[in-house]
DNA sequence: TGCTTTTATGGTTAAATACTCATAAAGTGT
DNA sequence: ACACTTTATGAGTATTTAACCATAAAAGCA
């Protein structure tokens, strides 16, 4: 039954179907940053970005560390940007096909 | 402002978070089929598998055409199977580790 | 010890999602 | 015209998600 690897699957796609999800991930694309470097730099509320920084370590896409009172956060997955790529190459092409019909 | 671009991102995350979905994609991969073979393939219901279809054409990853009484659904995006594969080998590694844990 | 900063979480609410059943809509064949 | 097949969608319901506000928990500093 692989019934299971759809369902890992579907729980990392879920932890990136968020734009402020995707926004943190390539934030970290070059370095660690605690909670309160994340959540101005985002304009969100801390408890949000808190919990959304939670769903991503939860799909395995990030891990965290303390350092005294604050916690930083890194990309645990860096396959994470190739999948980001992938997908933003689709959704370019298809922005770029819509602007073609309009012209 | 590229914050179209993450809501789009997301959006196409979104239409792969369902593991019956992530089903959907692979039971495409080779050739067209209609919801009639699609749904008892994967035991649902039909107007299930009729919506989950319509998310993943909204989303531009399948697209389909009319042939007589019948809706023939096939993967519009080729790239979704190379983002399933490097999810894939992502969450088959998170499985491995933790059997290595557990011995 | 008391004050401050940083992060996580409980409670509430609104909105989105997924499922089921029933049925409408469109096309085929008799 | 009628019955049958295939697909999409409306209605209802339960679950999940996301946001906000307030506050608890943990650690550092005066």
């Amino acid at each position: 039954m692989d019934g299971k690897i759809y369902e890992a699957q579907a729980k990392y796609f879920k932890a990136l179907s968020h734009p402020t999800r995707i926004k943190i991930v390539e934030y970290l694309r070059k370095n660690e940053m605690c909670v309160c470097e994340i959540f101005p730099h985002l304009g969100e509320e801390q408890s949000n970005i808190s919990r959304h920084l939670a769903a991503l370590k939860r799909a395995g896409i990030l891990s965290s560390r303390k350092k005294g009172v604050s916690v930083y956060y890194r990309v645990q997955d860096e396959n994470v940007f190739k999948v980001l790529e992938l997908v933003l190459s689709f959704v370019k092409k298809v922005a770029k096909e819509k602007a073609a019909i309009l012209s």
